[in-house]
DNA sequence: ATGAAAAAAGCATAAATATTCCGTTTTTTT
DNA sequence: AAAAAAACGGAATATTTATGCTTTTTTCAT
């Protein structure tokens, strides 16, 4: 399908996906999507979603997309222990019914994100900062439950 | 007024307190206050803070200081309650193991970076918005605790 | 289905931003 | 204190991004 709100999401998931620095780049992605576009469109595109581009510590800029976008469903089901590393995650910890992760700088949205997308019904939502990811969870969920949904294993 | 750290300091003053679009109209503001550099080192002063180019909904574009940006420099062990005041510090409450703090306008992310760093244990995480923190605390940890880890005292 | 109106996207270009290539200053090392 | 190394920043320029204008496509009310 190639609407515009499809070519939104496949945007979505291309910049939360990779790191890319340029429009350019970008619009390369998208093609190998099936989405012909001009420059001028994505920049469009990019300022609907209200991409940034963020200078990284080792000097290259990437696009990233802003914690509003957060709550969108997309489909695809979130990663095991190897993943979540990859995805900058520290550490967890829990205090009641809200979990605490905590992310290298930068991380804490794209993982909220795969979270969030990955439909767990113990999680009932999240919100995130910079490298931090707040997560309310089910009142009865344990620790352990939520690990196991998460990375597919309790012992983290 | 001289040094390059200053002139981050008033740069990083000027993005969180005026709305500006464009590295010309920062640069006009920097003039303002004295720093005469050209475009090209704005960018690279931009890009070593990490500003962002976000688009505002009614279609404008503004700066943005990203939180974990905004303090790697300044270290203040925000023991007291002066140093709170002049982190914007407005309130403080209390939610089972939510804490809520209220700053003046754009003080929040800045706070939250503060408390982050200064490691207390009890504190497991923090998100901040423009003007308000959410803090979660270790389960059964008592307001006073928080306040005195916090503030030095339990008397706010 | 048809024409009017709105939305979307392309093209060309303006505007904005990043960087290369130096000369200068500051800091560090010996 | 001289030599070496690193940091700084400007001018010019390359690169990137935004947008005015126009055409095409879609939507919607008859």
């Amino acid at each position: 399908m190639k609407t515009k709100t499809t070519r939104l999401d496949t945007l979505k998931k291309i910049i939360t996906s990779q790191e890319l620095g340029s429009q350019d780049e970008v619009l390369r992605a998208l093609r190998a999507e099936g989405y012909a576009i001009t420059q001028a469109t994505l920049s469009r595109d990019m300022k609907l979603l209200k991409v940034v581009k963020t200078a990284k510590s080792d000097g290259r800029y990437v696009y990233v997309l802003p914690s509003e976008t957060l709550y969108r469903r997309v489909h695809s089901p979130l990663s095991n222990h190897e993943a979540m590393r990859a995805s900058g995650f520290l550490s967890i910890h829990f205090s009641g019914n809200i979990v605490v992760m905590k992310t290298r700088p930068g991380y804490a949205s794209s993982l909220a994100y795969n979270i969030d997308n990955s439909d767990i019904p113990e999680i009932l939502g999240t919100i995130a900062g910079d490298d931090t990811i707040f997560l309310v969870v089910a009142q009865g969920t344990d620790e352990a439950t939520v690990k196991e949904r998460l990375f597919g294993t309790s012992e983290i």
